[in-house]
DNA sequence: TACGTGATCACG
DNA sequence: GTGATCACGTAA
């Protein structure tokens, strides 16, 4: 069953971000459908450093400020895309980095946009995802209800979550140590710490 | 451990 | 305008 925006638009992106775990990410585009299950999450607050919308509202962060449900991408070090998807209502900017996942479907057209023929850790990290779901700024504000990106729940149960600290954020000191990474402890598609 | 790579942001 | 910076990935 497709999530839709009464679970992003609640106020706890911590427990957004732990809910998240064990759901599947879709996307479609020009009619390739790729999906996987999320193994691995960021929590980002807009009242703490590590989080883009620290410092307000700016024309790359807008979407953050809008209500829970959209994605947020942009590029990163001039190469990367990274997803986020909003949480929370209008006027409050959290998100959630979905760093991880673990292929289900379309895992051909996935391998392909890769380059590789290697199944192996194709989407084990934020700008690897991106790119094997064929995810780039033009999803940015795309609102997760729309036919070409979405995310279900398919009743997968979650054993263990484990808590640690987020990845490459070491310019906002202290939050920089908040236990907001979570992961499905065990799960080998999870990004190397 | 080093660095590619280009949009973005905070200055003027 | 311009320069520093950046929620990464890969090679070595």
């Amino acid at each position: 069953m497709r999530l839709d925006e009464s679970f992003y638009l609640r106020g706890n992106v911590v427990t957004v971000a732990k809910e998240l775990l064990g759901k599947t990410l879709f996307t479609k585009i020009r009619g390739k459908v790729t999906s996987g299950i999320i193994v691995e999450t960021e929590a980002y607050s807009q009242i703490e450093k590590g989080s883009h919308a620290y410092k307000g509202m700016t024309e790359r962060n807008k979407v953050m400020f809008g209500p829970g449900g959209a994605a947020y991408v942009y590029l990163c070090y001039g190469i990367h895309h990274l997803f986020n998807i909003v949480t929370n209502v209008e006027g409050v900017a959290d998100a959630v980095l979905i760093p991880a996942l673990e292929p289900l479907t379309g895992e051909a057209y996935m391998l392909r946009r890769m380059k590789t023929k290697s199944p192996k850790r194709i989407s084990s990290g934020p700008g690897k995802l991106a790119k094997a779901m064929g995810i780039d700024r033009s999803f940015n504000g795309k609102y997760l209800g729309s036919d070409d990106v979405w995310v279900e729940d398919a009743g997968r149960a979650v054993k263990k979550i484990n808590a640690s600290k987020r990845i490459g954020i070491d310019y906002a000191g202290r939050d920089a140590l908040l236990p907001w990474r979570f992961t499905i402890q065990g799960n080998p598609w999870v990004s190397k710490p």
